[in-house]
DNA sequence: TAATCATTCCAGCAATCATTAGATTGTTAT
DNA sequence: ATAACAATCTAATGATTGCTGGAATGATTA
């Protein structure tokens, strides 16, 4: 067995293609993005904030280590994430990072607002609160995310019309916004609009995708 | 909320450094080895089988994400995993990667032996067989590391003594032998020996790694 | 105190990566 | 057809990374 060696490089070289597409920044966003649904090319540029071209490339690495599927639909091409356990992965390694990294910790305080203790922070209470209609879960993303999945008992106002429909929301209950997952700022602003207007409301951490990891086991 | 992308590419920025970790083979495999127990650079340079320079600076970025932690015994510093959770990352990064890429399947195949189907394949049903004493679950890992954690009812006899000691096992029940992980090639080696000298013997894939992160979900 | 050993730090090279611009493919609409 | 558009491919840039050799550090032993 001489050339063990050289069968364990092939090995660990082979693992390392996958880590290597969550070792950059701007992949790492459009896995999370991919997470909340198919998107086009153009869409995932736009939320991501770079330009197509680059876009393309970071995708042509994901298809490459087989994370992503493509499908043509007309003049577009639209991408999805090949297998649950690719936004599974990227929610392992982000909250292992939170864990860690202390320089990540602190960003994210920044972005926190104060608790308010209306809500509770464990997930299977406040679904139960939900259930019982004392707190109103409020999804924020696009209407096609939210037409993917949403958390149980969630309604959806996508932020941009949220100022708009204000007055489907009552007053008297706490109301709990959530987006994409803690990276995202929508359901932040979202919260801070509606304390201004006079509502109770927190900010729910994560989002679809964390709860998928974290209940199936 | 125009630094909501300044914001947002610090975030993703950071959780990068993590996935950047395991992003090179080398690193990768020196995870796994401190997935089973704290090693001195010396050991971890040798079983890696690169120069001690070259694992100081691997483990060094290792440090520099907080995902190890070192200590001073005498002469040597030991290097050993910050948080169990850094063994279950590598854990689902190569189960997607099994997953996910045929290139490693095909790998994995070479490396495998006919099963033999004297074991099952799910855990719960091997462990009633352990408990019952139906089968032998041998440990061909270094003592040390044996010695740190193993799966319940196993046998320590590392792979070295193992030509020795062959009068320790019985011949008329299966004996299934693991390492390390599915990477690591000692259980398989193991296997070949026994059954060429007449024993009914399977190798099972996984390790100690393996098992935690899918018990504990 | 000097000598020794394990380990890290520093400087450099070649290889790889992220990013951008320009040319190209494939699809729809006219 | 041809024009207009979405997306990819190719080539080229500068910035990292993996790895190696030599010097420096820090604890232990003599």
């Amino acid at each position: 067995m001489k050339d063990a060696r050289k069968i364990k490089d092939l090995l660990y070289e082979q693992v390392a293609r996958i880590g290597k597409v969550f070792s950059s920044p701007k992949r790492l966003e459009l896995i999370e993005l991919l997470g909340q649904g198919e998107k086009t090319v153009e869409a995932l540029a736009h939320e991501a904030s770079i330009s197509m071209k680059l876009t393309s490339a970071h995708l042509r690495e994901l298809r490459g280590a087989h994370l992503v599927e493509t499908e043509r639909q007309g003049k577009n091409i639209i991408y999805r994430l090949a297998d649950k356990a690719v936004s599974d992965l990227w929610v392992h390694i982000h909250t292992l990072a939170e864990d860690r990294l202390i320089e990540l910790q602190m960003e994210l305080q920044k972005i926190a607002m104060q608790p308010e203790d209306l809500v509770p922070n464990d997930r299977e209470t406040l679904m139960k609160m939900a259930r019982r209609g004392e707190v109103v879960v409020l999804d924020v993303r696009p209407t096609e995310e939210y037409l993917v999945t949403h958390l149980p008992f969630a309604r959806s106002i996508p932020i941009d019309e949220l100022r708009q429909r204000l007055a489907e929301l009552p007053k008297d209950k706490p109301i709990v916004a959530y987006c994409r997952g803690p990276y995202c700022l929508m359901a932040v602003d979202a919260v801070a609009l509606l304390r201004k207007e006079g509502f109770k409301s927190a900010h729910l951490r994560d989002g679809v995708a964390e709860w998928r990891a974290a209940e199936i086991r």
